[in-house]
RNA sequence: GUGGGUAUAGCGUAGCUGGUUAACGCGUCAGUUUGUGGCACUGAAGACCAAGGGUUCGAAUCCCUUUACCCACCCCA
């Protein structure tokens, strides 16, 4: 096949016969996220790269190898985002959106774009669900934010969907759990992976997720970060999972998650589940207490979660989930020759006017072939028009799923005479 | 970047120990007596069998190369 005619590697069309899939879970996030005072915020797809850098980190992979980066006209280095979190920020700040009353909740529903190389799970250009909370240090306020994802796969009945909790403190005890990390696999230097040798000075913490057998080994006896947490972080910590406790919401903690963006402070979750090929992530999250002011504002803590809504229709569609249906075609109006066919025309352009969904033939089918097409609309209703109805001003409308018959006019008064017929039907 | 797999009509597949017009299901279109769909039946359109090269009298079928896609590692939502 040519190039012309294929979509770029790891890409995918969202055909009319799948939207109603991403109807359904778009339409659920977002009317949650409202019901939790959250405003919708639609930044612009590219940002500079500068941004992604700062926020993302700069020694990430995310921002390292997988970033859609080029240069526009005038030079400037420009991202397609790769995550939304940095865009929001950025745009709260840059609107002053932090100066009113906090904490300020925001949702958004956005591509998002990473080089990588595609498999199942995983795509190149990729929908997030996301929201962001500002302005509160709380730890009832990370609960809120796990309570609001928890509820949208309550709602959307995903099943088999657990969450994970982990704390990695701040940027303090952080730092003292890194020396720990740093002693414990000091030991064992020579044996770890390469790349495990090169994060052991610049990211300890990523060496607990390596899933190189040895390195895995060495994981299971390695320091737990919970255990080097200040007073503060564990008080936050213990905090957030009694609200969570109190909430009845289910979860483990895992020492072992390490989130891969540098912005994550304190609490950090995912939603995991086994129904989207190897990739058990369908939803994380955390707080982010120095991104704010990393990114150029004052001081204000910030949290928030993604949700990957390509892995979430992949559970539903494991677990044979209800999407909401197919619209179908309210009524069908045939015609039986020029004349009539012409005058259902305008019949139709009337019910649509009602915000029906009507239709006629366009394509100049044969009677026959037109009801055979309504039939394929799925059409509730359908009415043949011709020279006698046209002369009696009364036609039949025929319920296509029953075969009962009524009469309508389809004069002066046709929507009234139709109306409450159309509407009345629950098949 | 490293492995493994797949590539045949719009979609899903069969054919792959080489042999005349590449088959089937779904879908599309038309018809089964003229103004009524669904079911059934009949028929039609639609594929240079991913591309290129090689072996052979002859290749969708065997060999090589390339490309694309899928899956896994890595990483992440």
């Amino acid at each position: 096949m040519d190039i012309v005619t294929r979509a770029p590697r790891g890409t995918a069309d969202k055909l009319p016969s799948q939207i109603n899939k991403w109807h359904t879970v778009e339409k659920a996030s977002a009317r949650i996220a409202e019901t939790y005072g959250c405003k919708e915020l639609r930044t612009p797809t590219f940002e500079h790269t500068e941004l992604f850098q700062r926020g993302v980190g700069d020694t990430t992979d995310v921002v390292q190898k997988e970033m859609y980066t080029f240069n526009d006209k005038k030079g400037r280095s420009i991202t397609l985002k790769p995550e939304g979190t940095a865009g929001a920020v950025r745009a709260a700040l840059e609107n002053g959106l932090l100066n009113e009353a906090l904490p300020l909740k925001l949702y958004y529903l956005t591509s998002c774009f990473r080089y990588e190389a595609p498999q199942s799970g995983r795509l190149r250009e990729f929908k997030q669900f996301g929201v962001e909370y500002f302005g509160t240090d709380s730890p009832i306020s990370d609960a809120e934010l796990i309570c609001m994802a928890d509820g949208i796969f309550k709602f959307l009945k995903l099943e088999n969907v657990q969450l994970e909790i982990n704390s990695i403190g701040c940027p303090k005890c952080r730092a003292e759990y890194q020396k720990a990390l740093r002693e414990y696999y000091g030991q064992y230097k020579e044996q770890l992976c390469d790349t495990c040798k090169e994060r052991l000075e610049k990211n300890p913490m990523r060496l607990l997720d390596c899933k190189s057998e040895i390195c895995h080994g060495f994981a299971e006896k390695a320091p737990v970060i919970l255990d080097y947490l200040c007073d503060e972080c564990k008080e936050h910590f213990d905090s957030v999972r009694k609200s969570l406790d109190d909430m009845n919401i289910k979860y483990v903690v895992n020492p072992r998650i390490v989130r891969g963006l540098d912005y994550y402070t304190n609490t950090v979750f995912e939603f995991i589940s086994d129904n989207c090929g190897t990739q058990g992530t369908i939803c994380a999250g955390g707080r982010y207490n120095g991104l704010v002011e990393e990114i150029g504002g004052k001081s204000v803590p910030g949290l928030g979660f993604a949700m990957g809504l390509e892995r979430v229709i992949m559970v539903m569609d494991a677990q044979n989930a209800d999407y909401e249906p197919a619209k179908k075609c309210d009524l069908f109006i045939a015609g039986t020759d020029e004349a009539s066919s012409l005058y259902a025309m305008g019949l139709v352009k009337q019910l649509r006017d009602y915000g029906f969904w009507a239709e006629c033939d366009i394509v100049g089918r044969s009677l026959k072939a037109q009801m055979k097409y309504a039939d394929k609309l799925g059409a509730n209703f359908s009415m043949v028009i011709g020279e006698n109805e046209m002369k009696s001003g009364k036609a039949e409308l025929k319920n296509m799923k029953s075969g009962e018959k009524s009469v309508v006019n389809i004069g002066e008064n046709f929507t009234e005479s139709i109306n409450s017929l159309l509407m009345d039907i629950d098949l």
